[in-house]
Formats: C-alpha cells, sequence, structure tokens
RNA sequence: GCCAACAUAGCUCAGUAGGCAGAGCGUCGCCAUGGUAAGGCGGAGGUCACCAGUUCGACCCUGGUUGUUGGCUCCA
C-alpha cells in the first residue's frame, strides 16, 4: 500500500495503479466532480495518473490558479480542435492560458471572420456534449517529429527540435485531434461548461515580427455560466470607463486625424493637467527638486554626443534650421546634461536633483497608437539627478519612496519591474552589472515586491518601472526609475570632490506619473470620470429653482470663484431636475440648489455626486467644508 | 510597421435592390416658472472619411489612401 498524505495533512492509504481521480472520489463525491488537475509531489499532473509511490497529493479545481490554467488551456484545445473539424488545412502555433482566458495561433489560407468564430463555437459544444477524455502520450523526440512531420505541422517540429535534450516529449489526445503539449489537462472536454471566443488578432509566430504572422482566435472559459457573465458583464462595465470614451463625453481632450498620436487638450482637459503638474511642482518642493526647462530642437551634434542618434534614430523626428540637421527631442536627458555641464559643481551640493516637465515627441508605430496611453507628443514629469556614487542607493530609495507618496494620492496599486540589459545596450557591462545591482538593492531594502524583466532596459541603463493597471486590466508603465553610468561619461560631466579633484557624478533619470498624458488616461479609467474635487475640472455647479433665483445663483458663484474654486451657475431656464441630471452625468462632485428658501436664509442646498441631498447648510459653511476637500486633497 | 475589422449629423447608432439621407440625445427658438437624474412644441444641422474606377446613376460595388478599434512587434 502507498502513504498519500493530503493538503490537510491526513494520510490515506491506497493501493499501487489507483488513479488520482479514484483518490478524489474517495473523498468526497464534490472533490471527485470539481478537481481539474493535481499537484503530486510537488508536480502537476492529469487526474488519470495512476498512484505508484508514496507522496503528497493537492488536488486542484477552478478555484486554483493551476486548475484554471488547466482548464483554460484544455480549452484551447478545444477550440483547435473544432477549427481543425471545420478548415482541416489549419496548422498548429501555440494555444497557452492567460490571463481571463486563452488563444490559439493558427496558420490557414482561409481568413477567419467574426461569423467563423460562430460556427466555431458551435462546433466547440458538439465536442464537449460528446465529453471526450483527453489523454496523454510519452513519445520519444524521433516519433513526435515523424508524427507532427508527417502532417506538416512546421510549428510543431520547430518546437520539438528546440526542446531540451533531458526534456519528456508528451502529446495529448483528445478524440481525432492530438496536440503537442506539457500538459496537465483536465480529465475531459465535457467538464467545460462557459466557453466563449472573443476576438481575432494577428500575431507573429513566437512573437517575432520577422516571422509569419499567424491567426490568433482569443476565447475565455469559465467553470460557470454566470461566472462567464459576470465576466462579460464587468468587461462591458470597464468599457464604458475607457478614457476615451469618457475624455470625449467629460470634452476633456480630442484625437483629430490632423494629428494622429498629437493629443488636444481641451479646457477641462487642461484643468487636469495643471492640476496634477501643480502638484508635482509640491512635490519637487517637498523632495528637494530644482525645476528647469530645455529646448525641444537641438542640433545633431548633441544628439550624436548622447547616443540617440545611433540608438535611436527610428523614434526621433528631424528638422533642419540654416541647413543644419536637428532632431525634436524624444528625451529630456541631453538637456538636462548641458544644464549640469553649464556651471560648476561641488560634492557639498550634491545630490543635485533637476525636474523638467518635458514635452517630447517619439516616432511610434502607426498601430501602437491608443488614445492617451501611447501617443506621440507627451510630457515627462522627468528629473535627472545627479550624486555621489556613495549616495546612490539612498537616493533610489528616496525616490521610490516619492513615487509611492504620490501614487497613494490616487488609491492606486502598482506593480514594480525591475528591467536589466537589453542586447542593444551602450556602455561596458560591468557598469551595467553594478547600476542592477543597485536597483535591486534599494528595492530589496524597502522590501517591495518586484519581478525581473530580462533584457528590458533602457539602451543607457536598467531600471525600475511602476505599472498601473487599466479600466480592463491592462497595464502602463507610468513611473520609472532609470541608473544612468553613461550619460554622465557621454557628456564628461564632472564635480569638484573633497580632495579637490575632479569626478564622474553618478546619475538617476526618474519619471513619476511617467507621461502625463497617460497618467491622465489611467486617472480617468481609474475614477471613471468621477474625479475628487480637487482633480475635478468643475468643482461646483450651482443651480437655480426659477428665474427668481438667477441673480443669487450668480452671487453665490461669483463668491466661490474669488474663493478660489472651480463653480459654474446653472440659471437656465429648465426644472432642476434636468439640471442635477446634467452635472451627475458630467460628474460635477457639487451640486447646489438654490431657490426661494436658500436666497431668503442665505444658504445653499448641497447634493454631492454619489452621495444624493446633503440638505441646507449655510453657504459659508459649504464654502468651509470644500476649500478643506480640496486643500487636502481627499479621494 | 504587421494581421483583421470598422468609418453615415457634435455624440450614440439605424438605413438601401445601386435611384431625393433617418432616429434618439445634444444644439437653437418658442411655450411652460419649476425643489434633487430627462416638461412640451418647433427649427437648424450631412461632399455618408478621402481619392480613383465600374455604372444612365454610387452612401451602397471594386481598388487605393487616411484614420480608428482589437491584437502582434515596440514602448512613457
Amino acid at each position: 500500500m502507498l502513504n498519500i498524505e493530503l493538503k490537510d495533512g491526513k494520510v490515506l492509504e491506497v493501493a499501487p495503479g489507483t488513479t488520482i481521480a479514484q483518490v478524489a472520489e474517495g473523498i468526497s463525491r464534490r472533490l471527485a466532480k470539481e478537481a481539474l488537475v493535481a499537484r503530486f509531489n510537488g508536480k502537476l499532473v492529469d487526474l488519470n495518473r495512476e498512484l505508484n509511490e508514496d507522496g503528497t497529493l493537492e488536488l486542484l479545481d477552478a478555484s486554483t490558479p493551476e486548475g484554471l490554467d488547466a482548464y483554460r488551456h484544455s480549452s484551447a484545445h478545444v477550440m483547435a480542435q473544432a477549427v481543425k473539424n471545420l478548415f482541416p488545412d489549419t496548422r498548429f502555433g501555440i494555444g497557452p492560458a492567460v490571463k481571463d482566458g486563452f488563444y490559439y495561433d493558427f496558420d490557414t489560407e482561409h481568413v477567419f471572420t467574426p461569423e467563423d468564430l460562430e460556427k466555431i463555437e458551435k462546433e466547440i459544444e458538439k465536442i464537449i456534449a460528446a465529453d471526450i477524455p483527453f489523454s496523454c502520450r510519452a513519445v520519444s523526440r524521433e516519433e513526435a517529429l515523424e508524427f507532427f512531420g508527417e502532417k506538416n505541422e512546421e510549428y510543431k517540429v520547430e518546437l520539438i527540435n528546440e526542446l531540451p535534450d533531458e526534456s519528456e516529449i508528451t502529446m495529448y489526445t483528445q478524440g481525432e485531434f492530438t496536440d503537442l503539449c506539457r500538459g496537465p489537462h483536465i480529465p475531459s472536454t465535457g467538464k467545460l461548461k462557459a466557453m466563449k471566443l472573443l476576438n481575432l488578432a494577428g500575431a507573429y509566430w513566437r512573437g517575432d515580427e520577422k516571422n509569419k504572422m499567424l491567426q490568433r482566435i482569443y476565447g475565455t472559459s469559465f467553470p460557470k455560466k454566470s461566472e462567464l457573465e459576470e465576466y462579460l458583464r464587468r468587461m462591458e462595465e470597464a468599457r464604458k470607463r475607457d478614457h476615451r470614451r469618457l475624455g470625449r463625453e467629460l470634452d476633456l481632450f480630442t484625437l483629430e486625424e490632423e494629428g494622429p498620436g498629437f493629443p488636444f487638450f481641451l479646457p477641462k482637459g487642461m484643468v487636469l493637467r495643471n492640476e496634477l503638474e501643480n502638484y508635482m511642482r509640491e512635490m519637487y518642493a517637498k523632495w528637494g527638486y530644482e525645476e528647469i526647462r530645455t529646448p525641444i530642437i537641438l542640433n545633431r551634434a548633441l544628439w550624436e554626443q548622447s547616443g540617440h542618434w545611433d540608438h535611436y534614430q527610428e523614434n526621433m523626428y528631424f528638422t533642419r534650421i540654416d541647413e543644419a540637421d536637428y532632431a525634436i527631442k524624444p528625451m529630456n536627458c541631453p538637456g538636462c546634461m548641458i544644464v549640469y555641464r553649464h556651471g560648476q559643481h561641488s560634492y557639498r551640493e550634491m545630490p543635485i536633483r533637476y525636474a523638467e516637465m518635458g514635452l517630447v515627441h517619439r516616432h511610434e508605430k502607426s498601430g501602437v497608437l491608443h488614445g492617451l496611453m501611447r501617443v506621440r507628443a507627451f510630457t515627462q514629469d522627468d528629473a535627472h539627478i545627479f550624486m555621489l556614487y556613495s549616495q546612490i542607493t539612498e537616493e533610489i530609495k528616496n525616490v521610490i519612496r516619492m513615487v509611492d507618496e504620490v501614487y497613494r494620492i490616487f488609491g492606486f496599486s502598482y506593480n514594480v519591474e525591475l528591467s536589466t540589459r537589453p542586447e542593444k545596450a551602450m556602455g561596458d557591462i560591468a557598469l551595467w552589472d553594478k547600476a542592477t545591482d543597485d536597483l535591486r538593492q534599494a528595492l530589496e531594502e524597502l522590501e517591495i515586491p518586484y519581478v525581473v524583466n530580462e533584457g528590458d532596459g533602457a539602451f543607457y541603463g536598467p531600471k525600475i518601472d511602476f505599472h498601473l493597471e487599466d479600466s480592463i486590466g491592462r497595464t502602463w508603465q507610468c513611473g520609472t526609475i532609470q541608473l544612468d553610468f553613461q550619460m554622465p561619461e557621454k557628456f564628461d560631466l564632472t564635480y569638484i570632490g573633497e580632495d579637490g579633484q575632479k569626478h564622474r557624478p553618478a546619475m538617476i533619470h526618474r519619471a513619476i506619473f511617467g507621461s502625463i498624458e497617460r497618467f491622465i488616461g489611467i486617472l480617468i479609467e481609474h475614477y471613471a470620470g468621477a474625479f475628487p474635487a480637487w482633480l475635478a475640472p468643475v468643482q461646483v455647479r450651482v443651480m437655480s429653482i426659477s428665474e427668481n433665483n438667477s441673480r443669487y445663483v450668480q452671487e453665490l458663484t461669483d463668491r466661490l470663484k474669488a474663493a478660489g474654486i472651480r463653480a459654474e451657475a446653472d440659471d437656465r431656464n429648465e426644472k432642476i431636475g434636468y439640471k442635477i441630471r446634467e452635472a451627475q452625468m458630467q460628474k460635477v462632485p457639487y451640486m447646489l440648489v438654490a431657490g426661494d428658501k436658500e436666497m431668503e436664509a442665505g444658504a445653499v442646498s448641497v447634493r454631492r455626486r454619489g452621495e444624493g441631498d446633503l440638505g441646507v447648510m449655510p453657504s459659508g459653511d459649504f464654502l468651509e467644508r470644500i476649500l478643506g476637500e480640496i486643500r487636502e486633497r481627499q479621494q
């Protein structure tokens, strides 16, 4: 008999050869029904696996990440099977589970249409109804190559050839369909309860633009119909808070055909921008920064010196002035290097922190533009910090603390990535290693969880990136901290040390919003357009009940404005319900209703967005309340 | 840049067999003077993204261009 230890510590005795599914059956009917895959002695396995050694066993259902992953990966296989049935000449790429669903890449002459997705869904239903078991078979490399080679599955052959020598090669079969796959899979297709194909996309084979573009079908699947419906409903809700839609509805910004990727900020959007910049300037003062501004157009020699001419040219815009080459800046660094170089610096001044709200232009490929999130002209809340080598770790930690303080004001949660040396890097490897270690050390000393993004650094240095989520869960890089030993070298920057000699300073680039445009995009979706009072383009709308109150409404509005509040009067000849509705849809935080009653009492009736009628209060009390709220930058 | 889809009034969207272009919201005017999410009536508003082609005739069919959307690659 074998001793099988369960997750709760209970030990079962089972006969050798018993399958995991049978073990589950023995424990409870519910487990037998819901378990999808298992972890045996630390390894993920199928439920039909026979137990032939002692070990620890954990049964995984769809509530576990591994279970859900197997469920969705199996869904991908079923979709592939359906595609194979309907379009037999199709060849297969890969089909993994991803966040919120799965995809599979196909190579076929036939170009899939949205109608095809419906047909494929019907075919999927048939496969699920037939409840076909997934079976696994380990094969030799030769056998696998022969099997897929005969079917002209060039992509599978490529994958097999690249598998390391010692790896076990397995093939999974459900019915007529066999796929190269590591597994594990769920026991049978009948376990799939709620599947939906979502969209079609092109995707390069192995994510390399030099390769052929395959057709990718995205789908999702859930253990319950209700969960699928809930997911679709959530996505629909998320679309309502899409910043492109809200940007239009709230008159914040516009993108026009005349300037693809070059956003126009409307008056209300400009208020938002300015509030963010004002806030950031307060942060500059608090954290010891001095603000500078450098030119947008600078000559070719500068860009050659900085390395951008060689490393960044395809992203730059150029112009000519008096027969000489100039470039529009894609980054602020070189300008800032000149500012540093302009004067003499002593070790006593360090660290020197130069901040710049720098407008940069980058030629982004047409297909990547996305509302405010990815544009061709944007303003970075940039800063370059020059310091002694001994100050690096502490300074990086300071920046991380500052980022945290800023994100906290908006109630953001963020994730942190450490990006290391890319292939197209400048400078020597020892410096890169030192820089990367410094960044890592700062993160570890502050106990910030992070993931490493190998090869994703900038061409001049490694970086810590802060990523924020949009409404549908896509993440966007916003804050960044980059340690750069190259730029001070290239520009021969020095300071005079204690010893009276010239020394090379270390430098950090950092941005907290990242790009003000992108940050606004994220903010719009984060708040669904309902900004806290300090950010709201219109903070108060004062509404009259009838024409009698028009003058009072004007006076109130003027008084609010005089106190620095963004107030608007609405004394139009409309019913109060209509005015409320409109202010509510414009997501104005405070709506003041002023009728005869209020007018006589010198009071206002206060309605708060999201909270409703707060009752009547003296207008002075209201003023105090909102001023406090704005001053505190309350959420 | 690549794959696919889409582009009709300020916005959201109908529309046709290839034969005078439609709604709701918004806007403007008039009436109604009102109490916390839409009062009533009327008017204006369109080179159907752009350029070619096919046709007696093109918003509709074909080709191209531009832009947008979803992805891929790339990235703040």
